[in-house]
DNA sequence: TGTACATCAGTGAACGCGCGTTCACTGATGTAC
DNA sequence: TGTACATCAGTGAACGCGCGTTCACTGATGTAC
């Protein structure tokens, strides 16, 4: 009994510090989307989380060590959206894919990238970012794949990798077009075009 | 006679700081696919040219315009590219679609998208740049759709823009996942998968 | 044709600003007795 | 329970570096006569 209590005293106690490290990192996650590798600012992720820049340095070692993390919690936050929509629980009729389809690529998403997927938001500007970058880069890659795949029952990895592509590929095109009718013209047609090639439900 | 004279030796008076813009402009144009929009330096541009930069702003009026015009210089290069392939007289056999895919994803660009298409190298950025980047931008995008277009004979505009959405797309995830096995696998996988779908000639 | 001058393209030092990083300090929270 | 001390999280000023931009200048090319 005793010990339980001190356990909880320890997990207590740390909270505090570990809550503002969250609050950062998720604060910096949403920066990373919306501005880019390059438009993360430490003083200005510190400032959106309500802090000084100074203290910035007692949670992370550096500004590249956030980009890192900053990363890692933007993929999974994604993913954790995209799961949502297509739980069976959730979606109900609409297939699996479609759902997914219908998550990652909605016309809210076309004016902001800060909560969406973070490699249609920094794909082109991956290969250019450090060793560490360059490897959870890779991871994102590795996991839109894989939960492109689940959703396609007996798919190949190469169908399911060739599906994700055209998913990033036309949110960026649409994106680069606007919050006009002609980006929202190239979501639409995606969507479209994804279910009706992919979706065995269609 | 004498008028001519003239005029030739206007045009051959200009031809020396023309052909140095022009030079910067090639440069810059690499450099901006290489590094991106924030890797492009002023100085090391005009040290890549072979000047000083302080040359720069007789060229310039800024690094802001340098990009605009990087930027046009690249996509016109890219679908020179990609049209010189296209072109009857030299894909004999091969149908335009398939050249055009065969040029726009090949292995050689998996490492480097220094001469590439800047839609693919820059994509993820367009939409955080300045507003006259964003317009070039957005005329590099439907460039590439119509491109697209022009090698599947009755496609509408929606088909051609989602074939470009998956030729940037998987471009960006073979160049994430590296020079590796992966990345290689990526991109013959788009190739093959978007040959057999839309290529009549298949 | 040759000489004096004007223009032009490029040089390189300097300036200013933004931003990552450091550090001495402060106020708040927790601990010992 | 109350008091004295230690630790901890965050503050804000300062430093240094990189980079866009400016500017007085130089050497080369072109022009006038």
């Amino acid at each position: 009994m005793h010990h339980i209590t001190v356990l909880i005293m320890a997990r207590t106690a740390n909270t505090r510090k570990e809550d503002t490290h969250d609050h950062i990192l998720e604060v910096a996650a949403r920066a990373l989307r919306r501005e880019g590798y390059a438009g993360v600012r430490v003083a200005d992720v510190m400032k959106e989380a309500g802090l000084t820049h100074g203290g910035f340095y007692a949670h992370f070692p550096s500004r590249e060590a956030l980009l890192v993390e900053a990363l890692a919690r933007a993929g999974s936050e994604s993913a954790q959206v995209v799961a949502r929509a297509v739980d069976p629980r959730r979606r109900k009729t609409a297939s699996a894919f479609r759902s997914l389809i219908e998550a990652y690529l909605p016309d809210r998403h076309l004016a902001t990238a800060e909560t969406g997927c973070p490699v249609a938001a920094l794909g082109s500007d991956m290969p250019r970012q450090s060793l560490a970058l360059r490897q959870a880069s890779a991871l994102r890659v590795e996991r839109l794949i894989e939960m492109v795949r689940e959703t396609l029952p007996g798919a190949s990895r190469s169908t399911a990798t060739v599906v994700a592509g055209t998913m990033v590929g036309t949110l960026q095109l649409a994106r680069a077009l606007g919050d006009t009718a002609e980006g929202h013209a190239v979501l639409a047609a995606a969507r479209e075009s994804l279910i009706l090639q992919y979706d065995t439900q269609a």
